[in-house]
DNA sequence: GCTTATGCATAGGAAAATTATGTATATTTG
DNA sequence: CAAATATACATAATTTTCCTATGCATAAGC
């Protein structure tokens, strides 16, 4: 995913988030927008973007459609509305873990 | 017991800024303080905490040194050379992994 | 005396990545 | 025009990192 092993963890939370935004987005476009956005930063491989959809899919988060495009084949992702709700939660604990993570690294701001 | 769970990857950063603070710390000091700072928030897990400090020890980051405290035994860490150096960055990786998640997760600020 | 707190340790297992492959088509470049 | 790169999805094997459960031992509180 990228150099720092602190990312580990917050794939679900950017695949939700991007989807939330986006509407609908397939697996390589996901690489992409999250490294543009990074500025390169973020490098999602492969081998844990698919999986992780994969199982978002499973536990009902997330619909797929396939569709050809350019004689290519695209797996659309969306969310469900469950996975809309989860998203919320998602998010909040990202927030959650972010603010904790700053109080213990900077206890002189509390 | 444990509320919020750790992110994965954080949890030696956050050994290596607290010894990096208090000089000398032992393991369940280390929990205990963590939950104080954080007002419960957060948990350490003795079954993570101590295989972290055995290998943040052997990797060079940390000295240990037993020490006997109200007829209890103690084993106390304290940074080496090289731990204090790896605490810079981790803590500068820390501080790129929440703003580059911020920019994620809040692409309007950007 | 029983429970909780203090203190360290490890075994077993789950979760979530990485690395390494595999398949296939399209486009760019030397 | 052949080779490299980009697009697109997928999985197997392994590693990292954490949690749960368990074990041992002493001290303090009720």
């Amino acid at each position: 995913m990228s150099n720092s092993k602190l990312y580990k963890g917050s794939l679900n939370t950017i695949i939700l988030k991007l989807l939330n935004e986006h509407d609908r987005m397939y697996g390589y476009e996901i690489t992409q927008k999250v490294k543009a956005i990074t500025k390169g930063e973020l490098n999602i491989t492969e081998g844990a973007l698919y999986p992780a959809l994969h199982k978002l899919e499973a536990e009902g988060l997330l619909d797929a459609e396939v569709v050809k495009a350019d004689n290519r084949l695209r797996k659309y992702y969306k969310l469900t509305d469950t996975g809309s709700k989860e998203t919320v939660n998602k998010l909040q604990e990202l927030a959650d873990y972010i603010k904790t993570m700053q109080t213990l690294i900077n206890p002189n701001l509390v």
